[in-house]
DNA sequence: AATGAATGAGCTTTCATTCAT
DNA sequence: GATGAATGAAAGCTCATTCAT
């Protein structure tokens, strides 16, 4: 896809350099971590010399950031961004499903995980899940936001099982789970965003 | 606490050392994971040399193994074990609250995470998880495992949301879910076991 | 002797900097063999960092075969090549005499004997000797290498001779031995070589 | 064959165990060289404890010094000392050729080559191998040692040659010469012999 | 006499990083 | 804008050695 990345050494385009440099990142971040992502793989990828990611992006830590502000809003934008809770349930079973994000390699979520300990960094991380989880209250179609802690809890959990679900499948491997399909997940998945977000029944 | 790590060198006692170094090991690995965690720092920990880590386990390979095997097993044992949905969910809503799991420092999931790359040991750690996803489907009480995958999966999505929990709470730090006690989790967890496990009704 | 060893931090020449590696690695493997030459010390010789070792030749047993490969061949070439047995008496003479070979402080034969553990390595060694006793055989004068074992044999103890010189002055410093001049070698070398090599006399 | 080696723990005999881990010292000093022989190793052959080599030889060097005190001299005692040079060439014969040495492994003399670096060692390793070469003198007949360098200068040659076949057989394994028998080692030998100690001829 | 626990020093290797061109 | 040479720090591992039982 990528043709630029094979038609010998990219010169002269810094646009397109560092945005080389920021995929390739982004894709070994998410697949391999934090530690065991070498700066040296980064650039062989691209075909660059590896002092321009100091130019760049100043240092691991810079690409790792750079990286992480990259990152796709994982409910969508506009008029894809799911409006109820029967969408939200579709939205969350397709970008759970098995496969999803072949540009990555893995689900990107998985950037967010072990980082860099900077702390900047981890504030850039919980602000980019609290995002995610507000945006699924929002999506749930229950009213504002607001400071209401029992339906934020309960919209986290909903994202910690995205989480979960992405580390369970990259980083071990468990079966079913790892191929489940889009199908496969939207029953169970709108099972449980009904059992945590729909407004409270009478008899509940 | 550990009032032995204090006191002077620990001498001629090679089932303490050896004991004292799988705990710092664990709660490293807990916290750290494989790469950040340096046998150095471990040995440090407990106040010993270096060289007996090779000595008792080996290699830093050989030394997460031992830590794995010596994880306890999530869902309790005998009398312990919970009975039915009721009893899952309350297991979990403990097990999933802040400040369970003092001796690791995080919950033991999180060492089943990135590992060490060696096959082995993958092997373990899906194990492991495969395990725990049966385990619930034996306490959500509704009938013998079989290959029937799609109460597997649903087993599954619960491990899932436990590993998400353990991972967002502790490398990010996502507040409300971080702090979540017992209670706070009790009433969502129980309506997703409910939801996930629940023996199809007539009009499902 | 070597100026530029000495004026500096050689900066900014990467062949010299291989080559200045080369030889120091050299030395040290001749003088001290495989084990005892440590990595640090070949980089200290030079002046530069540890690193550079890996840079250039990845590894210790890179360094180790690139030294090997950059040992001069025995016999000479070309117009030096010994042309009968007499010539060839005289180059063993001179180049197992006491203080010839200065810039590997000893007979670079040495770096042959004990090396790695790696098969291909030992394969160059075999290769290097093997070929030695060929350049016997063929200055010797006695038509075609072929695979006549017997006349091999005999050259092969030549060359053992010589390792044997090498190791007994350089190894254990056995007197005389160690300080005979070329000119105090010639004659029974020249003996040893005609005895060895000359064509079966009629009452032989 | 060594009965004591198999059935269970040695006990109790001091001498007994002094005495193994004395053989299996000098087997793998012959084989390995210095460096590469682990004190652990040499334990575990026996089948005792690190420690007792400290308790019986003080250290690595002194185990060492020990072994090499134990090797057999070259050219037999008594009786079977070789009397002239046709017995000095047969005896060599035997001793050079492949799989002589069964309870070493190789050649003997191949443990004075690398050694500690300690001076009373290297002392050692002189003496041994300086009266190798009277040895042959005498075995020659020629008359007594003296003083006469240019007689000695040539038995050295000879105890180079026997070293360089030990070495060039077992480092580098270079073949013909690494399986040649003693019938084959004869003839070459006795005429080695004989060029450099016959007594000078009218026409020398 | 013999064992096993524990230590300290050193080695190769791996990276992120910095500097000169 | 881009390259490649060079550095420093730290990691896992190995081994001889020492100490207490």
């Amino acid at each position: 896809m990528e043709t630029s990345e094979a038609d010998g050494p990219r010169r002269r385009d810094a646009a397109a350099t560092r945005q080389a440099l920021l995929e390739a990142a982004s894709s070994r971040f998410t697949r391999l971590g934090y530690d065991r992502t070498t700066l040296r793989d980064v650039a062989a990828d691209v075909g660059v010399n590896l002092a321009l990611i100091k130019r760049y992006f100043d240092s691991k830590e810079g690409l790792f950031k750079a990286a992480l502000a990259s990152t796709p809003r994982f409910l969508g934008r506009d008029e894809h961004f799911p409006q109820d809770r029967e969408g939200l349930a579709e939205a969350l079973s397709h970008q759970l499903s098995a496969g999803a994000w072949p540009e990555f390699g893995e689900h990107p979520v998985l950037m967010l995980l072990r980082g860099s300990g900077d702390e900047r960094v981890d504030a850039l991380r919980r602000k980019a899940l609290d995002e995610f989880g507000r945006q699924i209250l929002e999506a749930s179609g229950g009213g504002p936001a607001g400071e209401d802690d029992e339906r934020l809890l309960r919209a986290q959990l909903l994202v910690a099982l995205g989480v979960g679900v992405a580390v369970v499948r990259s980083a071990v491997g468990l079966r079913p789970l790892r191929d489940a399909t889009a199908g496969q997940l939207a029953a169970p998945l709108r099972e449980i965003v009904d059992a945590l977000l729909a407004p409270p029944a009478d008899d509940r």
